[in-house]
RNA sequence: GCCGAUGUAGCUCAGGGGUAGAGCGCUUCCUUGGUAAGGAAGAGGUCACGGGUUCAAUUCCCGUCAUUGGCUCCA
């Protein structure tokens, strides 16, 4: 006998033996129908995979993450049984689970398949599933383990063997297929209920681009043929989100090949809200100390060695740019922090001076690699919202947690309020990518811990996700439809400062050097309208938007009047404009709905008459009549409320 | 940069070896209309660019560029 115990503490003494799935029915049949697998003493085990010692166990299920990563991972072997069907003789690379479904990655050998071959694929997928083929598990030698694959013929496997040790090799099999893996799956395929493939692209053998490229095949599967019909649901919703198209449609921005690749051109409305962000944070920051500073667009490329940046990014940068004087050399400016530390050099620093904090909306280029450009979230010119705090060590914790409360205070006024903070630490394996003493790494990393806990984070920690110089604070939020974006940034360097030799008079009159804060809230202005066009879905909050109200005239009778109310809107600091074409007042409020136009002021023979406006909202059909002065009044108070300034 | 897909009017897209089509938008005219599309006429295209095959290429083939789905990368 065995005792197993359940989450809620409960102790239940079971025949050695025993499976989780015989767990599930003891409790209830409706349980069990919805177990994937369990977790064993910390461990994920197959449903049915026998006990064999007392353990804690916890039933795994569609809720559970580690449940869904479980029924993809099994949907993946699934694809492949489907795709040895279609496509005899392939190799089969490997097949995880991701955060959202599954791929697996195959040499298709002389095969072709397209996006067009998905669907057979999906209903072949769905056919077997409805077999109810069991999952079975089998421990395996790793002679007999590399002999099945000799025999299948399969490179890539017997690689992958290589590095397995003897006596921890399982094979799962499932009707016709079996995979070398590790495991865990689910019961039957009987569970996986609906299937899309959702794309295929290339990929590295082992993520190394020297090795060759397989094709990757992404799906995503679901217990339930309504689960499914949500996850496109919140595709297509994301895609009428997407900036690239929100941004053509509202004439924010566009991209010229003239111009060039990942430059972004803005345009009127595009401009006026970069311009309404950035005042929004020149204000924010000056409350806070910071300072406006303001370099150039190019700078010498010695400035760049000093900082380590051209030996790290020159090859891959635009290249020099030299001057008909012999020996001058310049680079466009990939980051603002050597020009910021030239300025904090201007002149002697006394620790009485200290925080000095830099701010600049810092314009910066870079040579991104032509796959990567998309849309404004990655381009190759860019205007950072950086700022570099110059401090002294005992400062260095309360400026940083001062930098989280702007980040928050940020974050708040654009409805952010689902966020991690992730901790992005070096790679312990691979330090020589990274500048600098290990005693410095270990004071940034723990300024960085010590503020995060301090202000009550809900922190992640990544390895090998810091930059060269240190260690990063990034901010993931999640936007209105769920989907997690980076966006500020900030970063612990002791290095940069002993680079430029960095200094600051101590009380002892001796030297010291301060310690740099690196920060962006926005990360960039391009890429923060971005993820906000996506999160609002072109609603932009009014404070911000560059259209507040449209007036819609009845008729040409109306259009003087009308353009003498927006004059005296103006006067509110209100902006808008007059829809006076030649058009009837239905086909103007569509229009204008679809503009997505905050307020629209109807005026006709009633308006004038009795000297008042009738508002519509933005996806209301209530209209409300009103006097100008209440409306601009409202619009004044709604605008407050958005930017929390206190009334 | 690598693998795949795509490129037709300002936008969204259809078409197809015999020099082009729709809807929206734009211009003009009629209409002066009260809360999600009033009517008519018109302008607008080197079918991304460069080569090849062909009597003939926007259509087929190759290359380039750009966009795009991924991979790799992201100071």
């Amino acid at each position: 006998m065995i005792n197993i115990t359940l989450p809620d503490g409960k102790v239940l003494p079971l025949e050695k033996g025993v499976c989780a799935m015989d767990v599930a029915k003891s409790i209830s049949e409706g349980l069990a129908r919805n177990v994937l697998a369990a977790e064993v003493n910390g461990v994920v085990y197959d449903a049915e995979r026998p006990i064999l010692e007392d353990a804690s166990i916890k039933l795994l299920t569609w809720n559970d993450t580690k449940g869904k990563e479980t029924f993809w991972h099994s949907t993946a072997h699934l694809m492949a049984e489907a795709l040895e069907f279609y496509y005899p003789g392939i190799k089969l690379a490997i097949g995880p689970a991701i955060e959202t479904g599954f791929y697996y990655d195959i040499d298709i050998q002389d095969y072709h398949i397209t996006d067009a071959d998905l669907p057979k694929i999906e209903d072949k997928m769905v056919e077997l599933a409805r077999e109810k083929q069991n999952y079975i598990r089998r421990e395996i030698s790793k002679s007999e383990a590399i002999e099945y694959f000799k025999q299948k013929n399969d490179p890539y496997k017997l690689e992958l063997l290589e590095n397995l040790k003897d006596g921890e090799i399982t094979f799962y099999t499932q009707g016709n297929f079996t995979d070398l893996c590790r495991g865990p799956h689910l019961p039957n395929t009987g569970f996986i209920k609906a299937v899309k493939l959702t794309n295929i692209a290339g990929a590295y053998w082992r993520g190394d681009e020297k090795n060759k490229q397989l094709t990757r095949i992404y799906g995503v599967s679901f217990p339930k043929k309504k689960d499914l019909d949500d996850y496109l649901t919140l595709l297509e919703e994301a895609k009428k989100r997407d900036h690239r198209k929100l941004g053509k449609e509202m004439e924010l921005f566009i991209f010229s090949q003239n111009v060039g690749q990942g430059l972004p051109l803005w345009l009127p409305k595009g401009a006026q809200i970069r311009e309404r962000l950035e005042g929004f944070l020149r204000k924010a920051q000056s409350k806070a100390g910071y300072l406006p500073v303001v370099t150039p667009h190019i700078g010498n490329r010695d400035l760049y060695i000093c900082s380590g940046h051209y030996e790290k990014y020159g090859q891959d940068s635009f290249q020099p740019i030299t001057t008909p004087a012999d020996g001058e050399v310049f680079m466009l400016k990939p980051m603002n922090c050597p020009h910021h530390c030239e300025i904090y050099k201007s002149k002697p620093r006394s620790y009485r001076d200290l925080p000095v904090r830099l701010a600049e909306f810092g314009t910066v280029y870079r040579y991104e690699q032509s796959g990567e450009l998309h849309g404004l979230t990655r381009v190759r010119g860019f205007t950072q919202d950086d700022a570099h705090i110059f401090c002294r060590p005992d400062q260095l914790n309360e400026e940083f947690e001062k930098v989280i409360d702007l980040v928050q205070y940020v974050f708040s006024v654009f409805g952010f309020e689902d966020y991690t903070a992730q901790v992005s630490l070096r790679d312990p394996e691979n330090k020589t990518k990274y500048i600098g003493s290990d005693e410095n790494w270990r004071l940034a990393e723990q300024a960085i811990i010590d503020s995060s806990a301090k202000k009550g984070l809900k922190t992640v920690v990544e390895y090998g996700e810091a930059a060269f110089y240190g260690p990063k604070l990034d901010f993931m939020v999640k936007d209105a439809i769920g989907r997690k974006w980076q966006l500020g940034t900030i970063q612990v360097d002791y290095n940069l400062p002993e680079r430029f030799n960095l200094e600051y008079i101590g009380s002892d009159n001796q030297k010291y050097q301060p310690v740099m804060i690196h920060r962006a809230p926005f990360g960039s202005m391009e890429r923060f309208i971005a993820i906000l066009i996506e999160h609002c879905a072109g609603n932009f909050p009014l404070w911000l938007t560059p259209e507040q109200v449209a007036i819609l005239p009845v008729s040409e009778k109306y259009n003087n009047y009308s353009h003498e109310l927006l004059n005296l809107l103006n006067n509110y600091d209100i902006r808008g404009f007059v829809d006076d074409r030649n058009e009837r007042v239905g086909k103007k409020i569509r229009d204008n709905e679809m503009k997505k136009i905050p307020y629209m002021l109807v005026i006709g023979e009633k308006e004038v008459t009795e000297n008042v406006v009738s508002v519509r909202k933005h996806g209301s059909e209530n209209v409300e009549t009103m006097s100008l002065q209440s409306f601009a009044h409202e619009i004044d108070k709604a605008v407050k409320e958005n930017l929390k300034i206190q009334l």
